[in-house]
DNA sequence: TGTCACGGTGACGAATCCGTCACATTTCAT
DNA sequence: ATGAAATGTGACGGATTCGTCACCGTGACA
C-alpha cells in the first residue's frame, strides 16, 4: 500500500491506471500535467510518481527536471510514460535520471508491475526466490514445494494459492482477495472453486494440511506455527 | 573463485578433487562425513558443497536434509556424489531437491565441470520476479509473459523453458542444460520434446519467435536484441 | 551435387488439470 | 434443539497439456 501521484493529461488513462492501482491496494492521486505538479507533490509526498510526459510540449521534461533538481523531491521514484515511436534520444538521456519508463500503449497491469518492482528496489526489499516457513520451503524459481525436505508436485493453482498464503502466513485471506491474487479479477470462476482447490492442498499436504486453516464466514489462514492443542 | 566445502570419507577421493579445484582457482576444504557437518557449513560459509552420500549409512541423507531444512543453509547450492548403481528410489526422490549429482567414478575434470555450471547457474539468479528482455517481460510471480505490454499464456513447461533461456539470455543453452534445466536429471524425456515445446514457444511469441535462435548442433539461444539482416 | 544428420512440424493418445455440481457435514444464531 | 448458511468432499466431463513419433525441410560437408 504506497500513495502513487499519477501525472496524465488523458482522463481516461489516468482513470483506469488508477483503477487498476487501487484495484491492487495502492493509493493513487491523479492530476493534470501542468504547472500545479509541484505544489501537489510537495503536498501529497507521493512515494512514487507516475508521469506522462507529453513529448510535444516537452512539459513533462520540465516538471522531470524540477523534481529531480529539488531537493525535497529528488529522491521520489519516477516512472515515465511516453508514447510508442518516441523513445528518441531525448528520452533515452532522460531515462537514466528516471527509474523506469514505459512507452504507450500498455496494460496496467505491466505498468502495476513495473510500479511493483521500482517500489521494491527502493525500499530495498529484495524478493527473495525461496520462502522459509516452519516445516515449509517454497522455491518460486523451480515451482517446487518442499515439506521437510522432501519435494512435493503442486499444480500451477495449487502453487499460486499456497504461495498467497504463504507470502502473508498467519494472516487472514478472505475469499475476494484469494479469487483475485490467484485467478485474477476479471476471471468468473465460483467461490466454490477456492474450496476444492483448497481440499486438494490439504490432501497432498498430507497431516499437514493442518497448516491451512479455516476462517469461518472470511476465508483462509495459513498457520506457520500450529496453536497447539488445548489439554483435555 | 569460489569456496567449496567437500563432504567425504575417502580422503584420496577428497584430496583429488581438492586439487583439481585449487587448480582451477576455487578454494576448497574437505571434512568427513559426520555430525560436525553442519557447524563446519555454518563457520565456513561455503558457495557450493559437494556431499558424498554414504547410501549404506544413510548420513549423507541426512545430512542433505538437515541442510535443506535449516533456513541458513537450505539455499547453498549441493552436488551430490554417489557410488554408481545406487541410484536407487532414495536418490531419485532427493535428487529434486540437489543441483546435481554424479555417479562415482567420475573425472575430477567433469566434477569441476558441474561446478561450474552450478555456481554459473546459481550467480545468475535474479532475485527479482520480473525480468525484462527488451519487448519481453517475464513475470515468475504470476507466471506471465508480456509482450510489448499484451499478456501471453504460457503452460508451466513453455515459461520455464523460456525463463531459463531469457535468464542467460545472448548465451547458447545446449540440449543436456536445457533438458535437465526444465525437466529435472532423472526426466527421461526424449530430446525431441525439446524441439517440440520449443516449436509450441515460438507458436505463441509469432513473429517474435525469432528472438529464438536455434544453435545447430549445440541447442539454442535467447535473443533479446536480433542481429540486423544484412541489406542485399 | 548428393548424402545424411539435425531440427521443424503436425498429429495423436494418455494423463493431468480444473471448474462445477450435488450431497454431506459442520458451525452458528436463534 | 433446530434450521440456515458456510464449508468439506467426491465425482464428472471438458479442456488443456505433454511426450512421442513419423515424416518433411534444410543445412553442412565431402
Amino acid at each position: 500500500m504506497s500513495k502513487i501521484l499519477i501525472v496524465e493529461d488523458e482522463a481516461d488513462i489516468a482513470e483506469l491506471i488508477s483503477l487498476h492501482l487501487s484495484r491492487e491496494g495502492h493509493e493513487a492521486i491523479c492530476i493534470g500535467n501542468g504547472l500545479q505538479v509541484m505544489p501537489a507533490v510537495l503536498a501529497q509526498q507521493p512515494e512514487l510518481i507516475v508521469l506522462d510526459i507529453m513529448l510535444p510540449g516537452l512539459d513533462g521534461m520540465q516538471i522531470f527536471k524540477r523534481l529531480r533538481a529539488d531537493t525535497r523531491t529528488a529522491t521520489i521514484p519516477v516512472i515515465i510514460l511516453t508514447a510508442k515511436g518516441q523513445v528518441t534520444d531525448k528520452i533515452a538521456g532522460l531515462e537514466l535520471g528516471a527509474d523506469d519508463y514505459l512507452t504507450k500503449p500498455f496494460s496496467p497491469r505491466e505498468l502495476y508491475l513495473r510500479i511493483s518492482a521500482v517500489l521494491r528496489r527502493v525500499k530495498k526489499v529484495t524478493h527473495v526466490s525461496e520462502i522459509q516457513r516452519g516445516r515449509f520451503m517454497l522455491d518460486r524459481k523451480n515451482m517446487k514445494l518442499f515439506l521437510d525436505g522432501s519435494p512435493l508436485d503442486l499444480t500451477t493453482i495449487e502453487f499460486k494459492l499456497l504461495t498467497t498464503l504463504m507470502e502473508n502466513d498467519n494472516a487472514v485471506h478472505n475469499r475476494a482477495d484469494l479469487l483475485r491474487d490467484v485467478w485474477g479479477y476479471n476471471s468468473d470462476v465460483a467461490t466454490r472453486t477456492l474450496d476444492t482447490h483448497i481440499k486438494r492442498l490439504r490432501e497432498k499436504l498430507g497431516a499437514a494440511g493442518d497448516h491451512i486453516v479455516t476462517i469461518r464466514g472470511t476465508g483462509f489462514q495459513f498457520q506457520t506455527e500450529l496453536a497447539a492443542p488445548l489439554p483435555a
